[in-house]
DNA sequence: GCGATATGATTGATTACTCAACAATAGATC
DNA sequence: GATCTATTGTTGAGTAATCAATCATATCGC
């Protein structure tokens, strides 16, 4: 019973919707994020202790200015709400991976800064996440990963040519 | 079966020692999940009352012979655990979009079955499905999200056929 | 200065999943 | 045909996110 799984619409009759192409592009998307995710955090969770949430976290903070970011900036790089990033810090403030740090200005921002231990661990998993999704990646050109991690970016709106 | 889902790197020896480009595949793939989900996910609940998860109950069912799928392998195509098809059929079923089955010879299996109602709200949600999704992806050229689809239905482990 | 409104962050309730433990049943082995 | 093991499915507890409500603070118009 294998239908056609590839390009070809299935076309069942003439009242279809113009094309599949689009949804199934987007349900592949979103089996390759389950498939994807769950080695990840297997993987970093077993070797390190972290889940993914969390080592997104450190790696956005290492990558900001000063290993730090206000927590409203953090969510929208984490592509979460204000309220999941408060939850998501808490268990790494106990941790002493990341502190809390105010704002001398203004009094309701408070950021979010990465400490050196956070930082020993981010080195650490950032090894095996590489090792982690570069095998998952393995079997596509170096090039073509390029290119579609482009392609990538602009469905995720992370615009590149802002100024 | 070739093992590559061990710890091996991928590449022999040369190009790619501290490569991020796999990573930031990784995480542009995050974070493109994220927002087509959240845009199909208030699309689909507006105006249908569907979670992206029934959606996809839904769908799978359609494609199934007979409309109907044994729950366990109603996971596997969601990406899902026994657990959570139990759970998320429970609404469905109060709902009578899905309906329970039995084997007749063999009582540990329970079927899940696309009734009248759930295809027809089937259909309607499968045009704003296509639409969003097209418009998700209208910036994109065809050809590149063809490529991408392949790339994704790679990683998802969907292997087209052979070798 | 003083309300109206906007912004940043937290909290309570809810939803959607996981894993681990369990129950029931099928099929195999002796 | 009794028992051992594997499969299917549900349930309890826990995790991670959401939204709506709330609080504290800034900022703008006057």
């Amino acid at each position: 019973m294998r239908t056609t799984t590839t390009a070809t619409p299935p076309t069942p009759a003439d009242d279809s919707p113009p094309s599949l192409q689009p949804l199934d592009f987007c349900l592949r998307l979103s089996r390759a994020y389950a498939v994807l995710m769950r080695r990840l955090d297997n993987t970093l969770s077993s070797l390190h202790g972290l889940s993914f949430g969390d080592f997104m976290v450190l790696y956005h903070l290492q990558r900001a200015p000063a290993a730090k970011l206000r927590r409203i900036d953090l969510a929208e790089r984490l592509g979460l709400t204000a309220s999941g990033v408060t939850r998501t810090l808490l268990p790494l403030e106990k941790l002493h991976l990341v502190t809390r740090e105010a704002d001398a200005r203004d009094a309701r921002v408070a950021y979010a800064t990465l400490t050196d231990t956070g930082a020993r661990l981010l080195a650490d998993a950032l090894v095996s996440a590489e090792l982690v999704c570069g095998e998952a990646t393995s079997a596509v050109p170096g090039a073509q990963i390029d290119a579609l991690a482009g392609v990538l970016g602009q469905l995720a709106g992370m615009n590149l040519s802002n100024s």
